[in-house]
DNA sequence: AGGCGGGGAAACGTCGGATGTCTCGGGTCA
DNA sequence: TGACCCGAGACATCCGACGTTTCCCCGCCT
């Protein structure tokens, strides 16, 4: 194993057995290299490594510190596997995100603070009145899109599922998604299907909310490639 | 953004925009660095947490390579989440991981080949075997249950899925598992869980492999702590 | 007394070179 | 023809020096 794992493993052993808390400070670089055995080169490609997998927050002129550890920000790195593995084939991609964001969906309905609900509903609230415009700000609605759904699952009251939800359905996928609604003209559509899910949620209801979610996904997949993708779409014979 | 930035985000960038491709060999660090515009001290801490998130494989005598970018190799650094996240509170682990293993043995019900089924079977025979066995080989049942249930995610035929399995139901989160499920006894009973989901699958029955898979997890998680954790344990009144 | 700004110490960022270690492949010899 | 040797090439590691940024204390001004 090289002296770079040696620092990797080491560091991430020392956190997990309490030497260091969320939030502490690292000693600084001089020290802990000297107290793991390896230069300071050696420790600085470990900690950038650390740094970039979301464990370290590395500020210069100030120190090292051990980040909050929570799932969001543990995930978050891993968005850059929509860049690769959504390259050629995004429809694994898709699918999984409907996987996660029904889930979420469902979830949330039984959960989400009726706080959250207003402040959904004014989001797509302002996203309609922007629609109406003539300059229709692009930006600014793709903006609400992953705001309406981040609240879905941070309401879903599980921080694993957050994660990855923005690690999948990330800027990097929302990005090229929008391209191709646009261009189709389906603001509309996609307004009116974000109103049916958020209906769904204020009834509590988390079937409906998941069927909801699911038809929404599924109409995004379908103006990136005509056909359903992979499966039966989650299983939409919900109604029994 | 620092020079190790660059270095990160220059090497993606060349590899999306196909300057180099999957299993490709990198130009050496010296010339690397020089086109990049930086040391090389800052290139290897660069390449460094490329080789860490993946992305390259560097061997020492050899040279760096492009790695095959395939959804498992990028999303298995994740498995350490397990670690930091699962330390106080597993639950919301588990749950992803009942969602995704769930979908995957839906989704196998339809896609899995006889080849395959006949090798999870043979597993199930020699665990049982194994168990009836006085000196029983623990590290080797253990061993068995993770290649059965990877047999399931791989016919789920969605690389992304497997990938993400292999990340939340890895090695980390087994052997916490099953030291629980060894102490009170469950080999037998897990054994049987296992059966009734083969026989789903042979069915080629999606519903009935999904719940089986469901009530399995369920029981695992239940070994751990005593309640139903998060929610109404997907959505288990699928008979109807 | 309180607020503001300068300056120095501390810590990370970057660089260059030197040396160690490993792998691969060509050449040699039996 | 086959096994062995060995040297070139490439990554691994270390060291020392200097740049850049941040924080914080101290002194000054109001």
């Amino acid at each position: 194993m090289s002296r770079t794992d040696e620092v990797v493993n080491g560091i991430k052993r020392m956190i997990l057995e309490g030497t260091f808390k969320p939030g502490d400070r690292l000693p600084i670089e001089k020290d802990l290299a000297e107290s793991l055995g390896v230069s300071r080169g050696s420790l600085r490609e470990g900690m950038s490594a650390l740094s970039i997998l979301g464990i370290v927050n590395i500020r210069q002129g100030d120190g090292t510190y051990v980040t909050n550890l929570d799932a969001p920000q543990l995930l978050a790195p891993m968005g850059f596997v929509v860049d690769f593995q959504g390259q050629g084939d995004p429809r694994h991609i898709h699918t999984v995100r409907r996987l996660l964001e029904c889930e979420a969906a469902r979830l949330a309905a039984t959960r989400i603070t009726d706080e959250a609900l207003a402040q959904a509903g004014e989001l797509l609230d302002e996203a309609a009145r922007i629609a109406g415009q003539s300059p229709q700000d692009h930006e600014r609605i793709m903006e609400i899109d992953i705001a309406f759904h981040r609240i879905i699952a941070v309401h879903a009251d599980n921080p694993v599922l957050v994660g990855l939800i923005e690690a999948f359905a990330g800027r990097t996928l929302r990005g090229r998604l929008w391209r191709s609604l646009h261009e189709e003209g389906a603001d509309r559509r996609t307004h009116d299907e974000h109103a049916a899910i958020l209906k769904a949620l204020v009834a509590r209801d988390p079937e409906r909310a998941r069927i909801r979610m699911a038809n929404h996904l599924i109409g995004v997949e379908e103006s990136l490639y005509g056909l359903p993708d992979d499966g039966d779409a989650n299983a939409e014979a919900g109604g029994s």
